[in-house]
RNA sequence: GGGGGAGUCGCAUAGCGGCAAUUGCAACAGACUGUAAAUCUGUCCUCUUCGGAGUUCAUUGGUUCGAGUCCAAUCUCCCCCA
């Protein structure tokens, strides 16, 4: 749909996908990238495979990515359409959400070395209110959360933000049912496809096995099936149940950005593209 | 035909006389500002004015103050011997 618009409207897209930045990881992140053809038309796209496998990536850097791509789409004249995908990051864009510009900190990582979990965690409480385990789960997040804190204390000004955008936001609804079976649908046909020789390859290039399965759904059932940890059959229902209760928590979050006040405008993601498309355009007119 | 075992809330499991009943999965709902396709939380027989009320453990009877638990019959399924 986001192709469809970016006809219409002399558009480039952006994705919000995590994942998506990653070279190499095409089947997984359900990338399509051959639908960016259309005709003789190619569509543009910003913030896919512009990172390498493995690396780390976080909201940070691609809200900076996408300010360089919106940026530059603007300056060409064209529409910029962000579309994913990741519900923090389009968050992030859309409500501006300010980060410290906080580098690792080697020093300061090498200080907390001897101080527990616990004691770490009673040291966050007092920068922030601890919402719930996400940053206490793992002694690399809760070091990396203090970092930030800490940074920001000391540099009250540097921070990275997002301007406000004028945007229109669409969300396509469709029947639970529908979304579970196109799930189904497309885990066969990107199996079949080859994606368990695509994180093969990914593995056989040195992506730690840990970080594969941070990746989670595809990249990190996968990769348990590869490593013997579980049969076909069981690497196969398992990938089902995650991708279905993933779409679901989308919902969850698109929910919890409308009880904040942002607007999302639903439309029948059911109903003939062409018509679906132009219903689009028309709202995107009003603006 | 003979012998043995089993039927519990979507599925799987616990339960051995005091139980609306254990646990896992699924499902549903929620949280979320640097891993976010991650991570974590809650609900899950029905109704509820959240105190409680009403129905449950294949079916029907029985024993008992009290039965998912004991007994009998019936139905269904599984295993072994023929």
């Amino acid at each position: 749909m986001a192709v469809q618009l970016a006809l219409r409207l002399d558009g480039e897209i952006i994705s919000a996908d995590s994942r998506q930045v990653f070279r190499g990881m095409n089947l997984g992140t359900g990338k399509d990238l051959d639908e960016y053809t259309v005709g003789n038309r190619q569509i543009p796209y910003h913030l896919i495979d512009i990172r390498d496998a493995g690396e780390e990536y976080s909201v940070y850097q691609f809200q900076n990515d996408f300010r360089k791509a919106y940026e530059a789409i603007r300056i060409a004249g064209h529409t910029p359409i962000l579309c994913g995908g990741t519900g923090m990051y389009i968050d992030s864009i859309v409500t501006g959400y300010r980060l410290p510009d906080a580098p690792i900190d080697v020093n300061y990582r090498h200080q907390l070395e001897s101080y527990s979990d616990e004691e770490l965690t009673q040291r966050l409480a007092k920068y922030i209110k601890l919402h719930n385990h996400t940053d206490t789960e793992t002694r690399e997040r809760l070091l990396r959360a203090l970092e930030i804190q800490e940074f920001q204390q000391s540099h009250p000004d540097a921070f990275q933000s997002i301007p406000p955008l004028q945007h229109l936001i669409i969300g396509l609804r469709l029947p639970r049912e529908v979304v579970v079976d196109r799930i189904g649908i497309r885990l066969r046909q990107r199996l079949q496809n080859g994606m368990i020789d695509e994180v093969r390859r990914l593995i056989d290039n040195g992506v730690p096995k840990e970080r594969l399965l941070r990746y989670g759904l595809e990249y990190k059932n996968i990769t348990y099936y590869l490593q013997g940890l579980c049969s076909y059959e069981e690497m196969y229902e398992r990938l089902f149940t995650d991708i279905r209760r993933f779409s679901k928590r989308q919902m969850t979050w698109f929910r919890h950005m409308e009880r904040r006040g942002i607007v999302i405008h639903w439309v029948d993601g059911l109903q003939d593209k062409d018509r679906l498309a132009q219903e689009i355009v028309a709202l995107y007119k009003e603006l």
